[in-house]
DNA sequence: GAAGAATTTGTCCGGATGGTCAGAAGCTCG
DNA sequence: CGAGCTTCTGACCATCCGGACAAATTCTTC
């Protein structure tokens, strides 16, 4: 015969229609998915262990495990949390304003995303490395439409003559690729450089370099 | 009482001194790493397992372990083997001939990298990733020098007026990004546009716009 | 063609790890 | 203050995986 009155984890409890969460509740898997954040970007999700994200979370793994079933839950958990912060600064840019300041706007914010929140950054481009599997379909849906949406209003400003003609998603990409460099390849940067860019030279540095040749290579000439 | 004629290995035995390579050793050594830079690429070092890049060579995992005797072993000797065909185009780009067609014939090589040895990027990125533990040394000490010395030349281009005046590291920075951008985010780039680098199409205009772009935005105006 | 070395395999082991479970302890609210 | 729910824990299990080993098989060489 067995307890009763046990019950199934405040997961299962609430996907069973009870909306309630409890302030505990709150609280542990707020600590949880931090510690989650940072242990699945530092070592990827094979590499890290239930153990290891209960201790930096501060309790027990059966404890976590009370909270997430599964280490696969709360992998999908902190990954969808992490995409949607991430696509938010393209959101932000819009087709009002002038090109320069739009796409300088946005560099700038994905360089202070790469410093603030390198591991969000990392634990995105770790899925990604794996062929995405976790979030494949998020990818081919959301980013793909807001890619496209965002493309469409880069190439207006192409037909205005207010940008060079060039391809707008590899120009997307191509931002991404210099912003994202900085906190994905942390250690090779650190290698070479000494230094970070958490330290204000380095981002210094790394902000005028990037927006200076990006910007130059697509503003129409008028010096 | 143990088996007196059993030997220690290839490895080993060449280790203390013994310089032949035997047919079979050759082979099999090759066929192994080959089949571990798939799997080391795709599944990082932890999530790969042994016998999984055994069966892909086609070799029981005892045998394999007789050729590399700890996993950790066969990962190294991959990834020694990538970083240097990784770093080989960086080391082409001389100071002779004119900065656009160094420059530009860098970026296209980086590109055909990205495009025909993704395995090899992505391995090296995984690795990166995870903090470089296991080439933190040689990043320190052949990358930063290479670098440092690349970084002299470009100095040089700006000092004779040939380029704009740009910070020459995170200008390498940048080609290094945007170029690998195609390999290690194939699924992200697969999502958004519907085809990886391998089509030419892609190909094409990935080219163009990361060429285009970054030799618009460093060299002088002439237009 | 046989001695001896190199190569290959089946089997096994121990540690790590994801996850279970029964019950103990703590909360909340009447 | 105590019933009933939520939260938490220690103990445990099954599985996966890297690696060891002894012996079988295949090469090589004379």
């Amino acid at each position: 015969m067995s307890y009763e009155t046990a019950t199934d984890g405040p997961d299962l409890a609430r996907a069973r229609g009870s909306k309630k969460r409890t302030r505990i509740q709150a609280e542990n898997e707020e600590r949880i998915l931090d510690a989650a954040l940072e242990v699945f970007s530092r070592y990827g999700f094979r590499g890290a262990t239930v153990d290891q994200i209960a201790e930096r979370a501060g309790m027990s793994k059966p404890n976590l495990l009370y909270y997430f079933r599964r280490k696969h839950d709360l992998y999908t958990a902190v990954l969808t949390r992490t995409l949607d912060m991430w696509l938010a600064p393209l959101g932000d840019m819009t087709e009002d304003g002038d090109p320069e300041s739009e796409l300088t706007g946005y560099i700038r914010q994905k360089l202070e995303q790469s410093r603030d929140f390198p591991h969000e950054s990392r634990l995105f481009i770790g899925e990604v490395l794996l062929g995405a599997p976790h979030l494949d379909s998020v990818l081919k849906t959301d980013l793909k439409s807001i890619v496209e949406e965002k493309a469409g209003v880069i190439r207006r400003w192409i037909e205005e003559g207010k940008l060079i003609d060039v391809d707008p998603v590899h120009l997307i990409f191509m931002i991404w690729a210099t912003t994202q460099h900085y906190a994905d390849f942390d250690a090779q940067v650190r290698s070479v450089l000494g230094r970070g860019v958490e330290d204000p030279t380095t981002f210094r540095a790394a902000s005028d370099t990037v927006i200076g040749v990006l910007m130059r290579g697509i503003l129409p000439t008028r010096d």
